[in-house]
Formats: C-alpha cells, structure tokens, sequence
DNA sequence: GTATCCCCGTACGACGGCGTACGGACATGC
DNA sequence: GCATGTCCGTACGCCGTCGTACGGGGATAC
C-alpha cells in the first residue's frame, strides 16, 4: 500500500461523485482494505492526500492534452478532433467539473489555473496556425474552450438536450465550423465524407461566388 | 420568520459558497438569529429546506429571463444584450456553478433540466427570429448557452484569463458575431471606437446585400 | 384568569468524519 | 536472541451536523 495508491483511490472518489468532499479518509480506507493506520502513515493530513489526487489528476490531464493535440499535422483536422475527443470523455469523468466547482479552494484553484492556462495557450496556438491574428486567435481559443466547458456540463447533466448520434456530430461540425471560419468546400479536409452539407449551412454561406 | 426566510438563507448559503453543502441548518439558524427549533417547526428536514431554496432559486432564474429577454425588439440585438447581461451575474453568483455540480442529486437536476430547456428555448426562439432554419437555431441556442456556461465558469474561477474591460467587450462582440452571423459594418452599434475590425473577420462576412 | 395554540429555545442522542495514541506484526541486521 | 525500524490496525476524543423531545413564552379567546 503506497501513497500512489491513495491518491488514486482518492480520484477515483472524485470520479464516482461528490466532488472534493468524496476525498474522505475513512470511506476510501475501507475502500482500499486498509485503516486510518495506514492512511497517516503515507501521509500527514487529509489535505496532503487532496493534495496528491490534486497533482496525479493535474499530470494526467496535461498528458492527455498533449497526446491529443500532438499527431495530427493539419491545424483545422487537430482543433476538429481535440474537440470531439476532449468532450467525449469529459462527458462521463465529472472529475473536471466537480474541481471547477471547488474553485474557491486554494489549492483547487492553482491546479485549474494551470491547467486551463495550457489549454488555452494550446488552442490559441491551433488558430494561429490557422492563420488568425494573435488577438484574434487568443478570442477563438477562449470561445472554444468555453465552449467545452458548457458542452461538458450539459453533457453531464442535461444529456438529453444535447444532440445525440449522427445529429450530435453534425451539430459539433457547425461548431467547429463557426469556430474556424468555415471548412472550405474546395479544400475539404477528407475525415467527414459526407454529410458536410449539413455544416455547411453554417454562419458563412457567401465567401465564394 | 416565515418559510421564505429560511429558504432565502439558504439561498444566499449557497451564494456565499459552498455548494449544496452550504445549506446546513445549525449555521443558518445562527446566521438568521433562530434556532433549530424554529428550523423544524417550518420544515420536516434539511430535504425540504433544499427543495424550497431549489424552488425559490428556479422561480428566480425564470423571471430573470422574462426579464432580459423581454423588451428590446431587434433580436439581434436581443442576443447582445442577454449575453452581456446574464454573463456578467453568472461571474458573481456561484449558485448556478454549484448546482451544475450536483447534478447527481435528484432534485437538482430536476431543476436544472427545466432551467436549461427553458433557456435553450428562449435562444432557439431569437435565432428563428434571425432567420435560421429549426435545426440550425437550435445548434446556435445550443452553441451560444455552452458559451455562456463556460464562461460563467472561467469568469468565476480564472477570472485573469479572461479579457477585462474593453478588451472584454471586443471579445464578446466577437463571440456573439460568430453566433449570429456578424454585426453588419454599415449598421456599427458605436460603443466600439475603434478596433471593431478585430471581430469583423468573424465567420460570416456576406449574408445582407 | 385560564385554556389553548402557535412559535421557538434548549437539551439530548446518534452518526460520520478527522486526527492521535499506542500497540503489534513482520522483516532485517547483528 | 534481540534490537531496530517499517508499516498498519485499534481505540479513543473531538467536532459538526441531523433529528427529536420537551418545555415555555406569549397572544388570543372567552
């Protein structure tokens, strides 16, 4: 039993509801088999151990950006699937929601200034790469990420709202499509192979005579 | 001290932090003055004090949005001023991000769907009035309270992220052009002195002859 | 004056969570 | 065999909160 193994199990809390007020010693000591023994033994409070789930759920997250954000070459194709994939999972991992929640903790509120910092500054990226103003990409990146943010939590809960299966990807495409411009007809990127019309009634349908 | 009163505590428990949690009876009744024994005179159990402060905080919301959507004609201008309206209480009132975090519990996600779909009505309703198809105004409605989500929650937990002042009216401006189209260059609502050209390379440059 | 009823304060028990004290099992070194 | 150090279980005190029991003030009716 090792310090590893309580601030997962103290995530894992999190993840199954209750936010940070599920990081309760007792609870996940009998969860691990283990006593408060143990616990004080690994560490010197409860703090310390919101503290280390704290940490593990801030490392994996920064992980997670980087490994979704890091194959794709096409700057329009990256933004397309860091959003689908980042809003699938925040969908069934509350985990993210129940920290914003606790933002008024401290510690709570470093983590997610941190790790929001680099989402932004990864997105406002994507849209320079698109070819935006500083200024401008910097806007872009934020309504995108607001956008996340809101997404998950109806996701979360008022799925019944949202769109659901083949609606739901096509709604998602005019989003992204609002987000980036438009998706150029001409130079259509090939991952979605039909029903880009269904986007393309989109905010622009000028542009090309 | 009627009903209304402890659930009007209630209410501003949770404002003041907290979440849920925040309504607990002992630090109420000190912070009304009473005690316990008023508490369970008026209500059979903490339940019923949530379920009232649930009821008053719904009653709340929905007059809100009668209110601010109510008057102004254009409804392009509807959105405009929605949007910096209910964007700018969301900052300052933590009740609605609590709430969102507890959607687990029965009786606030009951809330919480009636709030939404209310909501996403009022949006979908504004852009069918700007001449979007169903379909399409409903993924705005959709596009645009997701925004507003996000950014009630940036706002209140990285509110340095976030432009201030003018840069922030820029930003929105921005945010709401993509949404609705653009704001069209010959009919410039003033405020913006200048650097309007910033978020007139939205999305939609065509549209009005 | 007293009976009645509404409203509330006080006192109590129970529960769950935190943190501490202490003892004990077990391995290791010698 | 013995000492030492690591790791953990048990038992305890404390606190905050919920819910209940009970008593009492005070207005009103008559």
């Amino acid at each position: 039993m090792t310090a590893s193994d309580w601030a997962e199990a103290a995530l894992a809390a999190m993840r199954e509801g209750g936010g940070l007020n599920a990081i309760a010693i007792e609870p996940i000591a009998t969860r691990l088999g283990a006593t408060k023994g143990s616990f004080y033994w690994h560490f010197a409070n409860r703090e310390a151990l919101v503290e280390a789930a704290l940490a593990r759920w801030e490392r994996l997250r920064t992980e997670e950006v980087a490994a979704a954000v890091g194959p794709e070459p096409d700057p329009r194709a990256r933004i397309r699937e860091l959003y689908h994939r980042v809003t699938r999972d925040a969908a069934r991992d509350p985990t993210e929601l129940a920290l914003l929640a606790h933002a008024d903790h401290p510690r709570v509120a470093a983590v997610i200034k941190r790790v929001t910092t680099h989402r932004l500054d990864c997105l406002s990226r994507l849209f320079r790469d698109l070819g935006l103003s500083e200024t401008e990409a910097r806007y872009r990146g934020l309504q995108a990420y607001s956008g996340y943010l809101g997404r998950a939590h109806l996701a979360h809960s008022v799925p019944d709202l949202l769109p659901h299966g083949e609606d739901d990807r096509r709604y998602l495409d005019s989003v992204i499509d609002s987000l980036i411009g438009t998706h150029r007809p001409d130079a259509d990127s090939g991952a979605g192979t039909d029903t880009g019309a269904g986007s393309g009634k989109g905010p622009a349908p000028g542009r090309d005579p």
